[in-house]
DNA sequence: GATATATACTGAGGTTAACTCACTATGAGC
DNA sequence: GCTCATAGTGAGTTAACCTCAGTATATATC
């Protein structure tokens, strides 16, 4: 019998430990294209209906605005996505997905879903709801 | 409904966003005393029964050896760790915990947990029960 | 028992993904 | 028109990894 601090650390280690191994397995399959770092911009660009400032795109990240313009300024320099003036402030900056990013966005993901696929296949189709429900709880705000 | 894919690709997502958003936390509430991954070396060496070879830590830990070797630097540094030679094999490197060590192991662990607790009480008992089942199935091998 | 091969660690140097601090340009309130 | 806030970026730093090459020691082979 566990105390549930210990059911909870425990729960903390194999999230780690299983993020940590998933995302090196995906980082063989992805190879060099584009990094983790830079996928998240291109997913959440790509998520978003509209071309996001800069500043919305690093909170959407959880990262800091200076941070985000590097991944910008990388994926600009790979024409996967681009910068344009917003029309109505001329302080900020929007950030589009290209033709280019788009499909680049497409193939890792497919990379990228199917390690998922694997590893999660470990669960039955109503365990993996059930896993999908209770970390949704989790990650809730 | 859901395809099987889209299921495994939000579980990628949910899962990446809990442990940011919990090592976000933890930092905040540990502070400076010690970095993530010299956590990780104290709690991994607490965990075996017996020194550790620097070889054997850093595959435990995921790591190739050399990076293993650096986090052990800064800790023996620190004096939290100890390298002995290995009596049996002159090539290889023992490492234990120091009393000092064990001691801001035990600190922590006590954040991070509590701030685990947090976060898993929102589950009842038993869910808490079955994602820890689940996660340990995903992590196995 | 010498030689070849493998293993254990580390020096040197690089990458990714963040961070802070300080600066410029622009907008908004009074 | 001045003040203050907001948007983005230059410069520099940190953590946590990596690879590649080198030295010391062990093991296997002939």
């Amino acid at each position: 019998m566990h105390a549930p601090e210990d059911t909870a650390e425990q729960i903390a280690a194999l999230l780690e430990g299983i993020v940590r191994r998933q995302r090196r397995a995906t980082k063989d399959g992805v190879g060099e294209s584009v990094t983790h770092g830079q996928f998240r911009v291109l997913r959440t660009l790509d998520q978003s209906d509209q071309a996001l400032r800069l500043s919305e795109l690093a909170t959407r990240l959880g990262i800091v605005p200076r941070s985000a313009t590097s991944v910008v300024d990388d994926l600009e320099a790979a024409h996967l996505v681009a910068r344009h003036p917003d029309p109505g402030d001329r302080r900020a900056t929007l950030v589009t997905l290209t033709p280019a990013g788009t499909e680049v966005l497409t193939t890792i993901r497919r990379t990228r879903r199917d390690a998922m696929v694997t590893l999660v296949a470990r669960l039955t189709p109503e365990e993996q709801s059930t896993l999908h429900h209770l970390l949704t709880r989790l990650a809730q705000d």
